[in-house]
DNA sequence: AAATAAAATTAGGTTTGCCTAATTTTATTT
DNA sequence: AAATAAAATTAGGCAAACCTAATTTTATTT
């Protein structure tokens, strides 16, 4: 259907649309991607003419129902291979993003249904990110961050903002998953430091890059 | 690792290399990917290089033991992705060589490994070809096809030599599979179709050809 | 052995998706 | 508003993996 190049820049502008009101240049596209703008000026011709995504100067790059519409069955089948390896194959949440990222671009009609069906029609993914369902509807994102929480209050972890192996692998350190309830004891306000105590043991420090990425409800 | 079409190239001339005493051209290559022999010229050069593949002229080309290993490696990717395919997605075995074609380019130290564990160790994939295990050994593949069979005697289906969805669909309405006992009753000589009767139902004549795309034992 | 046919190779070209460097446009300061 | 900085774009190039057409090498016939 598409290259893989096509569909990682429509996967890409996808995640960049999810923080609304922000407008999608092509510097923020070469961003996310890792990539010269100059680069990303030859694709967003390319998917313009494809009917993918709409160009405006004043707008920015828009996904089209077309577009959109590929870029969540992409998001879909990530998620489901991410549960996939997880569940099925034993694989650590530090370890599945990766080989996800290639198994999203195998391409079948029937595929990813017979994949969410052997799954169990998965809700979410194993970072807690929404499972787009098959008619391309999902549940809403989590967005109340850790460091967004009053002190004092009590939360559960619902997800991951930051899928790096670095950041997986120190909350597993930490005994945090998807779940774990977290008390936040104090706000540092030198730097913004969380004080926060992890399933009732003993306090631990984290900073606000930390808080940010850890999403509760 | 390596890219797609160094893999795909690896594939064909393992391929190729089971039938032993053939030599492996240029364009015996082209032909079992269908390309142009002048790029595979272009790839051999490539290959060389990496130390893939040794040609010589008179030999024509060989996998070195470095290629050898990754072609077997490709290989075990496949038949365990059509049996995951199969067994655990719910698709037929018309539909799964496509897939599996896409899915054994992904490329992870621990992935064939656990599949396998997953699925049980097969030792054979939904086709009857022999699946290469963790250390590249493997059953020898099945030689002897119905065509080769004496009239009067009886096989079971051990293998399907040809693995397009047009033969193994045929294979489906015939109602014959992997285990299904064949007799040979007669052999035309005119064409050399066979007379065969499946499974003690009524007996079929089938052509020489489909009687060569059946390993039996 | 010559002639012919087939296979292998070279030369040069195309597309995709990226790049750098230069230029133009747009936004932000002063 | 002018100066400066940042972003977007154009121009020109490169590597991978293919192609066609022409040429050379090898094999097969006569």
């Amino acid at each position: 259907m598409y290259t893989l190049s096509e569909e990682n820049y429509l996967k890409a502008i996808y995640r960049l649309s999810q923080d609304e009101g922000v407008k999608i240049t092509p510097t923020a596209i070469a961003e996310s991607l890792g990539n010269n703008p100059a680069s990303v000026v030859d694709m967003i011709r390319k998917l313009t003419d494809k009917q993918l995504i709409e160009y405006d100067k004043k707008k920015g790059v828009e996904l089209t129902p077309q577009g959109q519409k590929n870029a969540v069955l992409i998001v879909r089948r990530h998620r489901l291979w991410e549960v996939f390896l997880l569940e099925k194959l034993g694989y650590h949440w530090d370890e599945i993003h990766d080989i996800a990222e290639e198994l999203e671009h195998i391409n079948d009609a029937t595929l990813a249904d017979r994949l969410d069906k052997f799954l169990g029609f998965p809700d979410y993914d194993p970072h807690g990110d929404p499972i787009p369902k098959a008619n391309g509807k999902m549940a809403k994102p989590y967005s109340v961050t850790l460091a967004d929480m009053k002190t004092g209050t009590t939360c559960r972890v619902a997800a991951v903002k930051d899928t790096s192996s670095a950041f997986l692998q120190y909350l597993l350190k930490l005994e945090i998953g998807i779940g774990t309830t977290i008390a936040l004891v104090e706000k540092i306000s030198y730097d913004n430091s969380l004080v926060i105590r992890i399933a009732d043991r003993e306090n631990t420090t984290v900073s606000q890059k930390f808080g940010e990425n850890i999403l509760v409800e």
